[in-house]
DNA sequence: AATTTATATTATAATCGTTCTAAACTGTTG
DNA sequence: CAACAGTTTAGAACGATTATAATATAAATT
């Protein structure tokens, strides 16, 4: 629920100019009460359906990498034919649900903390994802 | 460390015809001790360059991916730009190095069980996958 | 305010992993 | 062997993403 110009102010301080793309991609993403997730191309419907800004699909790709880079953004992982974006950017984990392609949040009770136990030597661990496939009791289990 | 008759036997239980090309494909893939994770583009390199067969691109994939169906393989999704596959088809986790792009297994004493709360409603859990991304200490931090 | 410079946007082409196609080939069965 | 279903293949098509390079805009400088 940030307004326009502490957006402004935001991608100021990050060296990001506040383009008029920009800011609608702001709006469309971080103006709300509860984050999301998405994929480019929701973004881009979203964006030329509910309002009349025409933004190239070019810039909507540098945007989302651009908030991305400066961690405003997460990028989720599910399957290699579509990349999922995350505007929570607190450590979690998903649920997947498999018949809707739905991707839920994990709240802390949800999933206890993952105890690792053994680290790689000399490596520093930069994340920790755990991602639970759902499915409907009908379907197939892996 | 399977011999031919086995993987003839293997293939011919699952439905699916013992081929020359299957069969060259079982033996690099499973004519191992250990396990281990490849793309598709590795194992393709991997079968011209070790060996005089010449299989197509496309009978890579159908095979592979009817493998990974009889659950002779496991799909592994770390990035949305390559998929990786898996001989290791036992339930397990996973490091993923940033740094040289390697994906190394996890044994059990190395990440304790994760504890799964509260389910989504009505849905099964299909699999749970933990991904730890490690780097070295100089880089930046997810 | 006008000029200059750096940065961003855009349409479009290119890339690349993957899937599709449809013709030729092979394994299996009778 | 003949017949058939299943498989392989080269190459085309696809679709998500990235690169290009011309145009436009924001910021800095005069
Ligand atoms: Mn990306
Ligand atoms: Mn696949
Ligand atoms: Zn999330
Ligand atoms: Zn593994």
């Amino acid at each position: 629920m940030l307004k326009n110009s502490e957006f402004v102010n935001k991608l100021r301080n990050s060296g990001l100019r506040p383009t008029k793309q920009r800011l609608k991609i702001c709006e469309v993403l971080f103006n709300r009460d509860k984050t999301f997730h998405f994929t480019i191309n929701d973004l881009a419907k979203n964006i030329s359906e509910n309002f009349n800004e025409k933004i190239s699909l070019a810039t909507i790709y540098n945007t989302v990498h651009a908030f991305k880079d400066k961690g405003y953004l997460k990028e989720i992982t599910i399957s290699s034919d579509k990349s999922y974006f995350d505007t929570n950017i607190t450590k979690h984990h998903h649920f997947y649900d498999e018949d809707t392609n739905l991707l839920i949040d994990c709240n802390d009770n949800e999933i206890g903390k993952v105890n690792i136990k053994n680290n790689i030597t000399g490596k520093k661990i930069s994340s920790v994802e755990v991602l639970v496939r759902v499915a409907s009791d009908t379907q197939n289990q892996n």
